[in-house]
DNA sequence: TGTTAAAGTTACAGATGTGTCACTTATATT
DNA sequence: AATATAAGTGACACATCTGTAACTTTAACA
């Protein structure tokens, strides 16, 4: 009963996260993201009432997609697997981590009363709560130090992906790196 | 000859900083800007041709405040000391990290002849020299890994500061547990 | 083949930002 | 007290973004 649509959810939620890691939030604009989806501006305003919603339903679908990879990590055993697993889903997923910054932008700008706001509080917590899961067994396995905050090791782990390769050393070599230094750190042992 | 100036570029710069944290380049404006000073906007227009001049102006500023503080690093004997001093430094300047991500969003905007352009890309090079030598030490002293690139090393210990502390776990415990995955790892020793 | 309804477009009014220019204000110097 | 001059203002023309409403197009289906 209808015309055919010129695209998709997942095409716009594509440009929509280039165009936000360009702009950044206050950056992007509804202008832009017609002239790149090849639609006219109004055609948006079919499916989204602005930006902020727009941009909300997009971080809600990048972050549970990228929660729904990251619960494979249950099905390994062993610390040293999930680790490994972990750091290479981070690596394969870098802008996730950079958007989830953008997503605190949009929080403090948001209506208290906002639809979708609790939803997307709710998902970084998720993610910490599950990623606990996995530093508990570190930690019951002896592998991890067990002094150390876990919210700390989350969030040392996470940030990694955001180290700027400046000199463009290779990627093997560097995830290895990093893997390293995470482990046993960057001074020689005593 | 002239009339008492209301603002001086100080505390133009920290106004700048704050609206550039909480909004980004794109979202940054003259008129905002003008607000929190209590000035007209038509006033910044005769320091500054445009927001580009602007906030390049005082990206220069910022980091060259940054480096300034940190070449005292050369009068400290050996290298722990200067790795605590570095680590103690970049947590005093937190800001100044995240504002470098913001001025690669400058440097893509800008145009190829801009005159303060050769200068902000120089400083962040800078930087890392100067902290090469640093590093450099660590080596020399059988300190520091030898196979772990520098740039990694310094880009890694730099990023530590972007770690959001989402449990608000206090900022002593925070950074020694810091230093002690930089230096050693979040490993139990074998 | 005509009807229906979602998909898409064009065009408008209102808000906000930009850069500029003629103007006013304040103060150090003569 | 008069004057020169830098500091600051108000207002204009132009651009961009926003949200909406009236319109046209397309394709399924009755």
């Amino acid at each position: 009963m209808a015309r055919e649509r010129k695209f998709n959810t997942v095409e716009l939620f594509q440009e929509a996260k280039q165009l936000l890691l360009q702009h950044g939030y206050d950056g992007f604009t509804f202008s832009l993201l017609a002239d790149r989806m090849e639609v006219s501006r109004a055609a948006l305003y079919k499916y989204y009432d602005n930006k902020e919603e727009l941009i909300t339903d997009f971080m809600i679908y990048e972050m549970e997609e990228f929660l729904h990879e990251l619960r494979e990590i249950e099905t390994l055993e062993g610390f040293e697997r999930q680790f490994d697993f972990l750091i290479d889903l981070i690596f394969k997923k870098t802008e996730v981590h950079e958007l989830i910054r953008a997503a605190q932008q949009v929080m403090t700008r948001m209506d208290a009363a906002f639809p979708n706001k609790e939803k997307l509080e709710k998902l970084p917590l998720d993610m910490y709560k599950f990623l606990q899961k996995f530093i508990l067994v570190g930690k019951e396995e002896e592998k991890l130090k067990k002094h150390i905050p876990d919210g700390l090791i989350i969030g040392f782990i996470l940030q990694t992906v955001a180290i700027p390769n400046h000199f463009g050393i290779p990627k093997a070599e560097w995830i290895h790196s990093i893997k390293e230094i995470i482990s046993d750190g960057m001074f020689m042992n005593k």
